[in-house]
DNA sequence: TCTATTGGTTGGAGCGCTCTAATGCTGTAG
DNA sequence: CTACAGCATTAGAGCGCTCCAACCAATAGA
């Protein structure tokens, strides 16, 4: 239970601690037979560097912290896998915490990483206040995924909301839909935008904008739909704030007898699995997430190398996915 | 960019930087004078303890590694919420790290969480080859969740996938069931003791088992149904391998004009999110995930403070979550 | 022959912290 | 008055590593 040392490793080559460092550090300054002799011992000792002292003495991290605020949404696996792709490319590891949603819990999953001392952090729709992400920016540099900032310091990546909102409307207007409703995602991240762009959207095609208080989840979404049912102010098509809100919608619209689309369209907005599953097999709006992660990293790592000062805000553009739960009002032909 | 030290703090507070460390460890042997003082001045300063240097320095390390083998699963999500809950409580603070299902990835995952050399590990249903959690579980304590594993240094967590089989044969059985067919989730982690325990309980009712060839995803799952309707075998209730397996399934059943539960019943296994949303409702099979997280950081812990040298091997029991894809056959009276 | 130069190698300081042993400072007993 | 606890406080070594300056051949240039 006890990792062998430079210090054991330059004993059983024969030379010294700092010889053994250059070697693990790839110095070309070494000669071939000593480096051959230092990896034999590292190889038969099982050496692998200590990294935390390796960052205390270099004063250096090769490491990116990564909260993810929530586990449980593959949204954020994609675009972890996205950061993991160009961090690894560039020598660099990263760790991941979560703030599972809760403010407190985020803020303790903050500090844990900066404990760490790593390189940046790249923060994937926190929740905590921004006055926490302007102190963490203050020690480093800091890029925020899926939500925006004001702060000079800290770059952006987020999707056009009013972009995809648009999208959409324009799909189900195409489709010969007039009365168009919104499920709106009320505080979410990104609500704002893509509320927006559908009434923008909306008055450009000189159309009424409905939008509907609900929320992110499944159940808010199929509430929203009974509410309309109660006033008899169902539309023929419904653009929601998510996938889980549409999926929802779907669910109470066949609960009151009605087909979709045939009866009524619906879109979502995410393009998660559960939207490619062919049992939903739902229209939506696809963000792309791994370039997100992609742009996040590449973001930090120019920060962390210094090589910019100005803030970065991408803003990328979303996309349609067209699949069976839209159609012209009156159903299919 | 710079972050105050110990140094920095015992200055300012006019102590020297032993007490300052004792202040920060919440030693009581601190009089209540110099403490306020202390945190004062910490406080003014923004100072937090440097993570890596204080384990470094103390020899020990309150971090957990774990490794989730893949993100975009959210089964795992729960388990880190387990974990997370124990750790948090008894002190200690969790890195996360991935490897995306790929040998090589988690590999190197591996490697960078050792390098932190964190007090202990847990990996989420590893796929690396059983040699590298030995290799890894020489240097510190570790535990399995959802793989098994035969070395005695290694505790492991993992469901009784039998007993969930056989919860749902019986099931479908006291609805008046006798074709009950298997989707089998092949090499998938799990397949086999469900495989066995759909076998032995089809046996223990006097009926005859039959086993599908399938994966763990919906695409399979609709495949596999399609085969049994060319080979005219369809039974009146499907066991799929998983949720995911089952949704596909289902989806397939309905193109084909049967309906679900009242032409044929379905149970998943695993309980996803998905399962739970409305529109699939889905009757499925519970695994208690946070509480494999719990047992799973509780057996960890118990490692590290050497309570214990014999293995524990948890094998929870699974529960059966009764929703709308089951019925009698012939369809519900 | 003597001095530069070069390329490989090494000792030692120091990163920010913990921990042990020693220190100073009361207060109380002998 | 000295002695000795008992407590709060501190100096200093050291964790595993990096990095700088110094060092030491061996070769090249004068």
């Amino acid at each position: 239970m006890v990792r062998p040392t430079m210090e054991d490793v330059a004993l059983r080559a024969g030379v010294s601690r700092a010889l053994v460092s250059l070697v693990m550090r790839g110095s070309p300054k070494v000669s071939e037979m000593r480096r051959s002799a230092v990896l034999k011992a590292a190889e038969e000792l099982g050496y692998s560097p200590h990294a935390m002292a390796r960052s205390l003495a270099s004063r250096t991290s090769t490491v990116l912290g990564v909260m993810v605020s929530d586990l449980h949404n593959a949204f954020f696996a994609e675009v972890v896998d996205g950061i993991d792709e160009v961090a690894r490319d560039q020598g660099f590891d990263i760790i991941i915490n979560t703030g599972g949603r809760s403010p407190a819990r985020e803020r303790r999953a903050l500090e844990s990483l900066l404990s760490f001392r790593p390189a940046g952090l790249i923060l994937l729709s926190p929740v905590v206040p921004a006055t926490a992400i302007g102190k963490a920016a203050e020690q480093l540099p800091v890029v925020l995924v899926a939500r925006s900032s004001r702060v000079s310091t800290v770059d952006t990546v987020n999707d056009d909301g009013e972009t995809g909102a648009r999208l959409a409307v324009d799909h189900l207007v195409s489709l010969g839909h007039k009365r168009i409703a919104h499920l709106d995602g009320g505080e979410g991240t990104q609500a704002g935008p893509r509320r927006r762009g559908y009434v923008a959207a909306m008055e450009a095609h000189g159309l009424v904008p409905q939008v509907v208080s609900s929320e992110y989840t499944d159940a808010a979404g199929a509430r929203a739909i009974r509410g309309l049912l109660e006033d008899d102010a169902l539309p023929t098509a419904i653009l929601s704030c998510n996938d889980f809100n549409a999926v929802g919608a779907i669910s109470a619209l066949e609960d009151a007898g009605l087909r979709v689309p045939s009866d009524v369209s619906v879109v979502g907005y995410d393009n998660t699995s559960l939207a490619a599953l062919r049992h939903v097999s739902l229209t939506t709006i696809d963000q792309p997430r791994a370039e997100f992660g992609r742009l996040a990293a590449d973001a930090l790592l120019q920060r962390v190398r210094e090589e910019r000062t100005e803030p970065v805000r991408h803003l990328l553009n979303p996309s349609l996915v067209v699949r069976n739960t839209t159609a012209p009002p009156g159903g299919p032909r």
